[in-house]
DNA sequence: TTAATAATTTAGATTATTCTAAAAGTTTAA
DNA sequence: TTAAACTTTTAGAATAATCTAAATTATTAA
């Protein structure tokens, strides 16, 4: 059991950190946390999930009873909080300071959150001016585990003909989808005007390069968030 | 198994990956790599280092005959000097950028040579101008695995009364150390004076602070680095 | 409501790394 | 040169995380 580098009195393993995100990732979508959802999100079979919930309910990290929704406990919460946190900020840093691309930045901090001390999240925190949000405009739990939430965020699907928003927060996963909003500078920051809206897709035009408009599938655009442009505060981290 | 992440065809995994280092840095210093040297090194028992050599040597990272010395094949150095490369730069890093002191670089280091990927590396390489050496004044291999040396180097020992020199490299490991030798800001490019040459210790005096001369055992005097003050080029790095 | 389907768990194995205790091999020093 | 001391290996076991295949439980749709 390779141990990570956490701050808290207990170790945990690489792998029970991941099984203790990907609860977190799953609920606050609002997705059913199941056994089979875990181990798709994994990537390892049900039977192993089945076997390390069991584990991490002991650790009293995880609740449920047998063939019920899987849940968090306070600690377990904290615990899937920290390594969000590392892993956001670590996408950060990665973007920031070492150049890496949006679709580049998931793996590495994928790797580095088990690993990384407090130290390091201290220093990368300040190193960054302690970033609200990471490259995919995702929120970074604060240094007391609080993640940040904005009222004013809603998705690119609920705007109308005509509306005008800032692109907050790109929630797709995908490499592949990542680099293609990239080349269309469809990327937190960007200010947009929805130019007609469809049964099927949305047309949109980036401030700035209004000669070229894009379409964008109404499924897609549920999964970026802005906020409408009378709210833009100036801020986006 | 945890497994790492590099280059080469080969995964490793971070334990076999600390074996191969140990080895490599058991055989540079000359000290003879047993079964029993590595197991301290390590912090296993002797069983344990009997199990990892034969699989090392299953896979044509090790070579030894059962009760004969353990040495490295040609791509088992290649991988001790890949995970030598990224300890070092990731000390020189979190040195120089994440303002680590010099007694702190080493543990976090020791976790995140065996994640970080070759874009990481060469990312970091960048930003800190291909440094040769870490911290400590180590060398740093290069990206194409060649260890630097310098000829000119030679232990402060060999110094003689009245004898000025420049200090390239701390050798010492153990924190305690470090954090003195800080405190009498004895480092990497500090430049001093022998004083004095005695039985068992010599007397030193920094240039910049010659008020206050430092006593230094013989003992730990070969274990810091220096070059002769008529050598020196002006950049250590 | 019940049969088919789907999800979950159990049982039994596998792989990697480590351990302890005992056996085997090597070195050393009288 | 041989007995003591030390090093190394072997044998057997433990722990962690995973797997497959079979059994169990839950859900769904006729």
């Amino acid at each position: 059991m390779k141990k990570t580098n956490r701050q808290s009195t207990l170790q945990l393993s690489t792998s029970q950190e991941d099984y203790l995100k990907e609860i977190f990732l799953l609920s606050e979508r609002g997705e059913p946390v199941t056994t089979l959802a875990l181990a798709q999100k994994i990537g390892v079979k049900s039977a192993s999930v089945t076997d390390m919930i069991k584990k991490l309910m002991e650790l009293g990290l995880v609740q449920r009873k047998p063939y019920q929704a899987i849940y968090l406990t306070e600690a377990g919460n904290r615990v899937a909080l920290e390594i969000l946190r590392h892993h956001r900020l670590l996408e950060t840093f990665l973007a920031e300071k070492l150049g890496y691309r949006l679709d580049e930045v998931h793996g590495e901090a994928e790797q580095l959150e088990h690993v990384i001390s407090e130290q390091f999240e201290k220093a990368i925190a300040r190193m960054l001016g302690h970033p609200r949000r990471d490259p995919h405009g995702d929120p970074i739990p604060t240094f007391n585990l609080v993640m940040p939430t904005d009222t004013t965020e809603r998705t690119l699907y609920s705007l109308k003909k005509g509306d005008r928003a800032q692109i907050t927060r790109i929630m797709l996963q995908d490499r592949q989808s990542l680099k293609h909003f990239k080349t269309l500078n469809l990327l937190p920051g960007t200010i947009i005007t929805v130019l007609d809206k469809f049964e099927d897709c949305m047309q949109l035009s980036i401030l700035g390069q209004e000669q070229k408009p894009i379409k964008i599938p109404l499924s897609i655009s549920e999964e970026i968030m802005i906020v409408p442009s009378s709210l833009i505060s100036g801020k986006t981290q």
